[in-house]
DNA sequence: TTGTAAGCGTTATCAA
DNA sequence: TTGATAACGCTTACAA
């Protein structure tokens, strides 16, 4: 690979030319830019951006870790940071954390070791601690679908709670008061927050769920599968299934289906999230937007903005969900 | 944060003792060891990567190009190679290439300039020219999904074409013999692959299929929906439907259930790839294999032998397709 | 507008 | 087993 050097040889110029073409910012001679541009191009010189970071302390590239590096969710989430940050030049760096503390670790000190000039985190089992300590590094980052109380204004988060509650207001709108729910993993503060809403939306009409019909799942299509079951199984009455999340849903229609129950004849049932394929499951699922693609670019755009003084329009931190309506649920 | 020099200081030893110390490699006493480690701790330090990528020109970190980031047929994909790479203590970085030639180009050139160890490249419409170059430098890599002839042994291949007739086989062993063909991107080599084989398959048994039955879909849901409108409008008799892909079968399942038809009683439908949700639609999809997770492992495998030297077992670079029959299908 | 030279934080080659 | 010291390829004051 033809290093600076050999290009300032070739164009007979000093390293520091060569380097001011290649960067575009001060101000060079349109004759002697030629001759470093011709030379550039005839010895294929691409420069080593290990190096320039090196030098420069910057690298162009923004860290992004995710929990995992397939799903629905995190697609759409990689897809909306990715497409903001190479709009304006920048590159993306992805890690997955695995929802694992020490993993997301690991992670983020390869992403703060590898200078990234800021980075964008969905960290579910990382400590606030840990965050709060990293704010006081030198690394700038935005924190997605939490919020760590200190540093309010690098969170950008959507309120679960009243999307849980949207939820469950929407069923009991529809005449249900006999409730089933597959949460998400309980240590996990979405999910948490998603089942208080759901609480608080039942509290307000006085109604209570038998603890038989709440069962932990774990957001994957197993658990929608697994949460039915034991609801099934537990011999009680309910005309109505909350799933925590859309592929619970979509595990728990077919397992429905797997026993000759109809939804939403049988029963009705909501997802969270809205992920792409929401609306070609049967039925159409009736779920919570979680616009996570929106999200994902306003955490882009927060960085453009701060770290690099690229303005890209309107930073909002804060994201409402809304219900999507579609066919699985009826009135009762 | 803390540099080598001054946990050298600290320590009292010199530059290329600590160095020695953090890489385990060259023997250093126990004590002085013990002084090292003790001053990394009380600074916290940790090595600059991009610092140790300049000085020893290796980074232990491997490029991955996928064409999306999103989707389920990428999620597993990078989630096979990740999993790999990190259980040997590798990073994955991941760029994306939209299936575009300059911005597939763009990547590959970020991803080398950032000096990563080897490639993992999902490349569709880079030219098999910039391909066979790329292997002369000095980049290692090895290419999912297509195979460019003079580098066989670093691309890892599925034969699209024996599982585009396995599908078509498959349904005329059940009796169909009026076909219609949604498509991925004619463009695309495993497209016109995977269409080749259904044609082999008709021709072997002198069938053939109206052109009007025959329409080029994009791989997403979107396009089997289209597909299946353009064929109904066609207004001919058709008793199976093969879709190119899972997603394009789903959104086609879908627009069926819209117009009233059903699946598979009105006709079947074969989808290609088994992604993660073609065991929860409705019908349950039958289709054809794509191992997706285990080509990327085994990437991910060829690397580590080739590049690391790091032995984990078998390897191959021809998988096989194959077909998993579900509901979607039925005897006619 | 251009050039000189001192870093950036490591690794790696020699000697000692 | 250790220590000097020259790379690695680039950026960026500071001078000219």
């Amino acid at each position: 690979m033809a290093t600076i050097y050999e290009v300032s040889e070739l164009a007979g110029v000093s390293l520091a030319t060569v380097s001011r073409v290649v960067n575009k910012n001060a101000r060079v001679s349109d004759k002697t830019k030629e001759k470093v541009l011709n030379a550039m191009k005839e010895l294929g010189y691409k420069p080593n951006s290990i190096a320039q970071s090196l030098a420069s302390n910057r690298s162009n590239s923004i860290g992004l870790l995710v929990s995992e590096l397939h799903g629905p969710f995190f697609g759409a989430m990689m897809s909306g940071i990715e497409a903001e940050l190479r709009a304006a030049g920048k590159h993306t760096i992805i890690a997955s954390g695995h929802s694992d503390e020490k993993t997301e670790q690991d992670s983020i000190e390869f992403l703060v070791g590898r200078k990234c000039d800021a980075l964008i985190l969905h960290a579910e089992a990382v400590s606030d601690e840990f965050l709060l300590e990293l704010s006081k590094g030198t690394t700038p980052f935005v924190i997605i679908n939490r919020i760590v109380p200190g540093i309010e204004e690098h969170c950008i988060s959507l309120d679960n709670e009243h999307g849980g509650y949207l939820a469950t207001k929407y069923l009991i709108e529809k005449g249900h008061t006999q409730f089933a729910y597959v949460s998400g993993p309980n240590w996990k503060k979405d999910a948490r927050d998603r089942y208080a809403g759901h609480l608080r939306a039942l509290a307000e009409q006085g109604l209570t769920q038998h603890p038989k019909l709440l069962v932990e799942g774990n957001f994957q299509q197993s658990g929608g599968r697994y949460g039915l079951e034991q609801c099934l199984s537990a011999n009680l009455p309910f005309t109505a299934l909350v799933c925590g999340n859309d592929e619970m849903a979509s595990g728990a229609i077919t397992r429905a289906r797997e026993a000759d129950l109809s939804v939403p004849d049988d029963f009705s049932i909501i997802g969270f999230d809205n992920i792409i394929y929401a609306d070609y499951l049967f039925p159409k699922l009736t779920t919570i937007e979680y616009p996570v693609q929106k999200m994902g670019q306003m955490a882009a755009k927060l960085i453009l903005a701060n770290t690099y003084r690229i303005e890209t329009g309107e930073l909002t931190t804060e994201f409402t969900p809304r219900l999507i309506e579609r066919d699985s649920c009826v009135n009762l």
